[in-house]
DNA sequence: TGTCTATTGACAATATATAGACAGAGTTGA
DNA sequence: TCAACTCTGTCTATATATTGTCAATAGACA
């Protein structure tokens, strides 16, 4: 969906880079050169702003803004348009990366590397019956937890990396999303079932988190040990997410973010809700975008679990 | 005056934007140009209305005005908040509506009512497992088609109609959401058990349509028919499609669009698609946002179908 | 008549643009 | 080692644009 052209405030706003940073950035490195309004004023497009998301990245990755400029605008867009599933490994010798398709990191456990290539197969060819078919042989044949993380997440990144690379278009990207989401949605909802007392643990997604499926899993993870949890899929405000903190009273919650940039742009916001949260709870952070270490967080209690899972501590957490 | 336009304090009222301000925007970027009245006086349309509600979201979430007003009118209404589902129904006597927020439309089956109402209101508890259980319930009592129809696809109107006027948040549409595609999903699949010949239709949703429970209830439908169906969730970029089509092959496309706005912005592209379609498959437009009538699509073979489902219709195309 | 609306011009507060400058960190080279 | 240099983020000063609001005047409506 179009969303317009974006001005200097509303870019500033998103990235959290300063008007005055991004001009000079513009004047010293001519990474942006975003079109003029009427009255002079510059307008970005949403491309600019993918960029700009992977700028931010690569900036909290320790990255200078010259070295990145180097890479150049294009390279920045194809590493930053991705549904943050499968992200091109910066190639720290010489601050380029790899030309055009990103290599395929594609390590199925050799037991379920058939089954892997078969979903992305069905995939291609946009065959629900199948990629059904494949994941019934897969939970048949290995335990629920070895499915989750050998196949049906490294599958996601797959799909996610030949999405990016123009291989796979929306299609086979929808239907393969939808598979595995409704299938972990079936292995909670049994996982759920005589799990009745009160709820403990609120997991949900950042803003602006389109991957929910992590989330996903670990809901089910989670409830698969006992634990009680109320999943809310899907990108959620923190206004909102206060909300529901209000209304379910957890005592853990647990947001997941996929994408360092995403966290960073969104940090101030959690930082402002932990501040002003009303019920105990505690705040978990988990995902690939988690920082392993943010002292401010930290301070507020805040707990970050980058992509570990500490069932055991968070159990601990839970019986006070 | 004409039916179902608005005045200026009617729309001022609605959209919390001063009559000031809104005739400001009209001066300085003509973003709305209402109808006159015989005395001078801006006569608004719903349309109008809906495309303010798009810029009080987009106001909200920190754009200006300027930015906004770059999107165009069109696009705005395409991306309008609400799907068509509950829109303000003028007062035809006096040209004004309602007060404050839109009056609640609910209107279930007696023998649902209750499940409605408990369904809601799990939705604001964000209690999943009373979402659940009550589908439970009324999948026992009735037959699935009555509980689509009479159940689910108006509590999910409702449940929109509470999140536009800020009853509800964008968490409690999320649980609510999840749990009715969930419940659809899982009778869809089993509804495919068995239907294992070639596959006969493809259906998906417009471009930028992210209302897919109506798509998916078709889908449902049509397999418990004996239609082999192939269902893509989410919106779908024509050019996606147009592969989708060349890799499944369907004798039918079915498309469902909730938003005439969402309609007419891509009509054009849609005429290009069908022109140029390689294989030889039938289009069908279904959902709340197809036109009855229109010519130019039916010149070229595309059926519209509106609401209404004519299963016997499509099998008849099928069997050719 | 009292309320609502329309038009026009204006105002203050905020954003933005340009150009130039500055300080700290790091690098280079003699 | 030290001075010169580069890179980087920030700042100042001045000018223009944008944006919400208001006032004054007049017409329309019920």
């Amino acid at each position: 969906m179009p969303t317009g052209m974006y001005k200097m405030g509303t870019i500033s706003k998103r990235t959290g880079f300063s008007p005055m940073l991004l001009r000079a950035w513009e004047r010293r490195h001519g990474l942006l050169e975003p079109e003029r309004g009427s009255g002079g004023h510059r307008l970005y497009t949403e491309d600019d702003l993918q960029v700009l998301y992977r700028v931010k990245e690569l900036i909290d990755s320790g990255r200078s803004i010259g070295e990145i400029a180097l890479i150049g605008r294009e390279t920045l867009l194809a590493q930053g348009v991705a549904p943050g599933i499968s992200r091109a490994v910066p190639d720290m010798a010489n601050g380029t990366t790899t030309e055009g398709a990103t290599e395929s990191s594609l390590v199925f456990d050799p037991e379920l590397e058939s089954s892997g290539r078969s979903l992305i197969q069905a995939a291609i060819e946009l065959d629900r019956a199948r990629l059904d078919r494949t994941l019934d042989e897969a939970f048949a044949r290995f335990a629920p937890n070895a499915v989750l993380h050998n196949l049906i997440m490294p599958s996601a990144h797959e799909i996610g990396r030949l999405w990016m690379c123009g291989e796979l278009n929306v299609a086979n990207e929808h239907m393969a999303s939808d598979a595995f989401i409704h299938r972990v949605a079936k292995l909670l909802e049994s996982a759920s079932m005589g799990l009745q007392q009160a709820p403990s643990v609120l997991c949900g997604c950042f803003p602006d988190e389109n991957h929910h499926l992590g989330a996903l899993i670990l809901a089910y993870e989670l409830t698969r040990n006992g634990v009680r949890v109320d999943y809310i899929s899907g990108p959620l405000p923190f206004e909102d997410l206060e909300q529901a903190i209000e209304v379910r009273r957890p005592k853990v919650t647990l947001l997941s973010v996929t994408r360092t940039a995403l966290f960073h742009i969104h940090r101030p916001a959690l930082i402002e809700a932990v501040r002003r949260r009303r019920s105990e709870t505690k705040f978990l952070i988990g995902g690939q975008g988690a920082p392993d270490v943010d002292p401010a967080l930290t301070e507020l209690g805040v707990e970050l679990w980058g992509s570990r899972l500490e069932i055991e501590k968070l159990k601990h957490t839970l019986r006070l």
